[in-house]
This record gives structure tokens, C-alpha cells and sequence, in this order.
RNA sequence: GGGCCUGUAGCUUAGUCAGGUAGAGCAUCCGGCUUUUAACCGGACGGCCGUGGGUUCAAAUCCCAUCAGGCCCGCCA
């Protein structure tokens, strides 16, 4: 069975109606590893759906944590809002300086993270945590919270083995200047929390307002109880034993709610370089990822990918193999009965069918028009010898993969490929290369059979109209003329154009090149 | 110091929770297809399941130990 499957099933032993959550702290820039987060959730928010229940996806966006430096995207000007909620502090602009009219710092990162997941069929409830403190919606628990201070600096203390300060609050209060460092609590009196900050002002917070906020251990477990989430898969940072996840548990129960089922996901790395950091600037953006890999694609990464292993997420020439075999399983997916396979082939079957089910944008559609009939392969071909996109359609439809007009999966398809191949990570191996003349080292591969085809071909092809259909003609009866075998014929001419003994078609080929750089090949051989 | 994840064919991996003859795909090689989607079809090759113990009629699977890689324990998915 597939994980999301499984852990639907899991789910359905509770009360209830079910919501999948997704939590991130948008101090930055978003990445791939973030779509791990969202996906992972967002396929068991469909399998609940699926599977007959009752189910919400809801993502928390924590634009309620405070600024916690100035990385490096940033001016030193930032200095200033360090402690500051990120939903309270102006968005940098180009320059990494404040931009008075950018917007919101948490807002400034969202957008287009936001505009990323619908690309890929994710289209969550937005919770701002900023607001819901805003909205009076964590004052029971904030209450709860101050008055199980005792207990609830206990459990962090035993459960993580971490010594809390002895001037630890279950609340953080904002201070005079809108940072909620170096401000100490010196009262309750429900409703208001009274402080006093490092400047030596005194004041009080509302806890019905946003005027402060939940420690994050205890705020994580609030929200759990606020929200009634069910589910929130964790990245293994807060999965480890002792961290926030194992702490979150006896503390929303403290709280008065049901905590949810712990899921604990592994990182996404990028090939060979490592987990993510914005830090070393090592990120690939969801825009960056998306606007080479198709997406159901990038959904099918997470969907195949067992939860706990890592994945390594790979824009060279692993996109081939992953494409080819998300393609198989979508041009034969397993099948059979449970009488005729053993339980293994069973569990195969499901998990691979889970995951194809669970890769497609619009949950539940026909994976087959997600291919839109052409392979990830031959579109690579064709965006790399046809410079105009009319070109390539016209060529689909000759060759029988497309009749009348483009849908706008395959558009999309087309323009992810054209960025891949025109970009860095597009392998050198998959690229096709014109030769700009005959080197000996590949002089020595041409028999005389081969000559001589090429030397008769020469002479057709000075006469013969340019266009693919017309040159393909030329080949095959001059091939025939001179009793080269068909396969032969095609060797020559791919070692002379391309210096090797394959290649893709070859007419469409030279129907994009130049035909005096092609009969000066010729001439060399 | 404490903890988590991973280790199965050259590569990517399924199977581990509920022990029952190790399965796939890619790559490679061979063969087929009289006119090339880097295509397609058929076949072969290839694993003492990281290592060492233990439990069991039976272990990739459970237990103990050990090695290796990745990671967490201030914030981070």
C-alpha cells in the first residue's frame, strides 16, 4: 500500500473528520525541500479524501516567529527588526534592503511559493498564524498554557533533556520597539501579561491579540488543539527524539486536545551537494524546479519516494530516468489479480498504482493525459533541433503524436524543456551537437560503403527540397541505389553530423541544418 | 554525550511494521524488427540482502553487537 494510503487507514481510527496540516516559517526563500513538506501532506489529505473520509489540508504559514538574523539575502538594515514578527516587517527589495512599498516581510516570500503549489495542483487553506493570534483564537490556550507553566517547563526539560532558563514564560510578550527579545515578564493577570523590555519600558499584552506569542515548542502544540489538526508530517529536525514533535505531544494534550499522528519525513538533498541551505546559497527554488520539471513529475519524486528516505533531487540526467519511468507506469500500469500475485507483486502494485494516482495535478485525472502522447525524451530531441515551436508541432503531427492543436499540458511540457535544455543542468550526454567538420578519430568508422552512399547522396540532395519529408525521401532512395542497408545508411550519416553512431531522427535532423554545412561533411569524408 | 534515518544486482530500488523459495526498472551483452521516437520486442548476465552473533523448523525481515553514509539535539522542511 502507499504511504498515503496507509497513513489515511492509520487516520481513520480517530474521531472524526480529518486535517492534514503543513507548517513553514517564510524567514526566506522557499525551496524544493519545502515541497516535500507540503506534498507529503497534501497526498494523505487526498488519500483520506479518497478513501471515503472526511479531510481538510490546511497551510500554516508561522508568520508569527520573530526575525532570527540577518541572512544573507539581506541589508545589515535588517538589524533593526531582528525579533520582530516576519508578518510585522517591511519585504526587502532587490537590493536586500527594506522596501517600504514591497509589502510585508512574510507575505513578500509566500507569494510566489503560493503560485509554485498551484502549478503543481496544491491549493491549501492559507492560515496566517499572525492572524489567528490577532483573532483572540490562542488566548485559551496562552491561559492555559501560563497557568501550567510549571508542568509544561517540566516535560521540555525531561523529554528533550534541554534546561529551560529559570526566567522562562510560556509567553513572549512584544516589547516597545515590536521585538520580543530581551523582554521580561513581570505579571499575569488574565487577560494581560505585564513586561518590562531591555530599554527599561514597562507595558502590557492583550494575550487575545497579537501583542506576543507562544514559545514555539508550546505554540506548535497550541495550534494542533486550535486548528484540530489530525496529521502534520514533520521534517526529521523536529522528528529526532526530544525535539519539538516528542515535546508538542504531552503539551496539546496538557492544552486539552487530541494530539495529531506523528509523520516524520527525511530531506530532500540536492545530487551530490548536500540538504539545502539557504546559508551557502546551495537552494534550488519550487519556481526554479518547476520551470524545468514537469509536474506531475515533480509530484511523482515525492509520491514514489518512501517517507523516511532521502530523496536526492536531480536536474541532470536522472530527469530522463525518472520521466522514463514515470511514462512505463503510466503506458502499463501494474495490474493483475490478488489470486495471481503473491503478496509482494500485491503490495508493488498498489504502491505504484498510489503513486501514480497521487502524482496527477488534478487529483484523481486521467494520468494518460498527463504524458500528453509525447515521451520526456523525444520532446528533448525535438526542442534541441527545432527552433521554432509551430516546428515541432507540425512534426508530432506527422510522426502521429498529435492531432490538430497543442493542449496546454504539452505547451507546458515543451516550454519546461526548451529552459532545461537551454540551461545548466541539461546533460551533456542528452545534447546534440552538429560537428563543425570530420575528424580523422571519426574518419576511421566509415567503410567505403559508407562513402560511397554519402558521396551519391551529396549529389541528390543539391537538388532535393528542404524539408524533412523530402530528405528522408532523398535517403532511402539513394540507399537504395547504391545497395547500402537502410541501418547503415543512417550509421554514416550520424557519424559525420554528430561524430556518433546513433541519433535522432535523422531527416529532422538535417531539415534544421544548413544544407551546404551538411554537404561540406560530406565533402570531408 | 543522546537520538533518528539509510545500507538489497554496476546504478535506482521493492520487499522489513504482520518471518515462509530475494522481485523490478535502468545500464550491459545477445537476438529480432527490410526504410530510426536515442524507438520497440524477446532473451541473457548480474545479489552469501553492510558485517558478526542470537531467536526460530524457517531471518533481507525479529533481537544484540558492529561498520559505513546522511542527519537531528539554538532557528531551519
Amino acid at each position: 500500500m502507499h504511504w498515503a494510503d496507509h497513513t489515511a487507514q492509520t487516520l481513520q481510527n480517530r474521531d472524526g473528520s480529518q486535517v492534514i496540516a503543513s507548517g513553514i516559517t517564510p524567514s526566506g526563500e522557499f525551496h524544493v525541500g519545502h515541497l516535500r513538506e507540503i506534498l507529503t501532506a497534501e497526498m494523505i489529505h487526498r488519500a483520506c479524501l479518497d478513501a471515503g473520509m472526511e479531510s481538510r489540508y490546511i497551510f500554516i504559514v508561522d508568520s508569527m516567529d520573530p526575525l532570527r538574523r540577518v541572512y544573507d539575502f539581506l541589508s545589515p538594515a535588517y538589524q533593526q527588526y531582528i525579533g520582530h514578527p516576519l508578518a510585522y516587517i517591511p519585504a526587502p527589495g532587490p537590493d536586500g534592503a527594506p522596501d517600504p512599498d514591497g509589502g510585508n516581510y512574510a507575505d513578500h516570500f509566500l507569494a510566489p511559493f503560493l503560485t509554485a503549489l498551484k502549478e503543481i495542483g496544491v491549493e491549501p487553506e492559507v492560515v496566517m498564524n499572525h492572524q489567528t493570534y490577532e483573532s483572540g483564537a490562542f488566548a485559551d490556550k496562552i491561559h492555559s498554557s501560563i497557568e501550567q507553566k510549571d508542568e509544561i517547563r517540566r516535560v521540555i526539560e525531561e523529554v528533550s533533556g534541554r534546561e529551560v532558563p529559570e526566567d522562562w514564560f510560556p509567553y513572549n510578550p512584544l516589547g516597545s520597539d515590536g521585538s520580543i527579545d530581551g523582554v521580561s515578564v513581570t505579571g499575569y493577570e488574565h487577560p494581560h501579561v505585564h513586561w518590562v523590555d531591555s530599554h527599561g519600558v514597562e507595558g502590557t499584552a492583550d494575550i487575545r491579540t497579537a501583542q506576543g506569542k507562544l514559545p514555539w515548542r508550546v505554540d506548535w502544540a497550541a495550534k494542533w488543539g486550535i486548528h484540530g489538526i489530525t496529521c502534520e508530517p514533520a521534517g526529521k529536525d523536529h522528528g529526532a527524539a526530544g525535539g519539538s514533535y516528542d515535546t508538542g505531544i504531552p503539551i496539546c494534550e496538557m492544552l486539552g486536545s487530541q494530539p495529531p499522528h506523528k509523520l516524520v519525513y527525511e530531506w530532500i538533498q540536492l545530487k551530490g551537494m548536500g540538504p539545502m541551505s539557504s546559508s551557502t546559497g546551495l537552494t534550488v527554488g519550487p519556481m526554479d524546479a518547476l520551470a524545468l520539471v514537469p509536474p506531475e513529475i515533480m509530484r511523482y519524486v515525492i509520491a514514489r519516494s518512501k517517507v523516511g528516505r532521502h530523496i536526492d533531487f536531480d536536474t541532470g540526467p536522472a530527469l530522463f530516468q525518472t520521466a522514463d519511468e514515470y511514462e512505463r507506469l503510466v503506458a502499463e500500469p501494474p495490474s493483475g489479480s490478488d489470486e495471481e500475485l503473491s503478496r509482494r507483486q500485491q503490495i508493488a502494485r498498489d504502491t505504484q498504482l498510489g503513486a501514480l494516482r497521487l502524482s496527477q495535478v488534478g487529483k484523481n485525472a486521467d494520468p494518460a493525459g498527463s504524458v500528453a502522447g509525447v515521451s520526456f525524451r523525444h520532446l528533448a530531441m525535438l526542442a534541441q533541433i527545432k527552433s521554432n515551436d509551430d516546428d515541432i508541432w507540425d512534426s508530432l503531427r506527422n510522426s502521429g503524436h498529435l492531432e490538430g492543436e497543442p493542449g496546454g499540458t504539452l505547451i507546458g511540457r515543451l516550454r519546461r524543456m526548451r529552459n532545461w535544455v537551454d540551461g545548466p543542468h541539461f546533460p551533456d550526454a542528452a545534447k546534440i551537437e552538429v560537428q563543425s567538420g570530420v575528424s580523422d578519430e571519426i574518419r576511421v568508422h566509415l567503410t567505403d560503403e559508407h562513402r560511397q552512399f554519402l558521396s551519391a547522396l551529396s549529389g541528390s540532395l543539391e537538388d532535393c527540397e528542404w524539408t524533412e519529408e523530402a530528405i528522408g525521401d532523398c535517403i532511402r532512395s539513394v540507399a537504395a541505389g547504391v545497395a547500402i542497408g537502410g541501418r547503415e545508411a543512417y550509421v554514416a550519416l550520424y557519424w559525420i553530423i554528430l561524430g556518433k553512431n546513433h541519433g535522432p531522427k535523422a531527416s529532422s535532423l538535417m531539415a534544421e541544418m544548413e544544407m551546404e554545412h551538411l554537404l561540406s561533411l560530406i565533402s570531408e569524408t
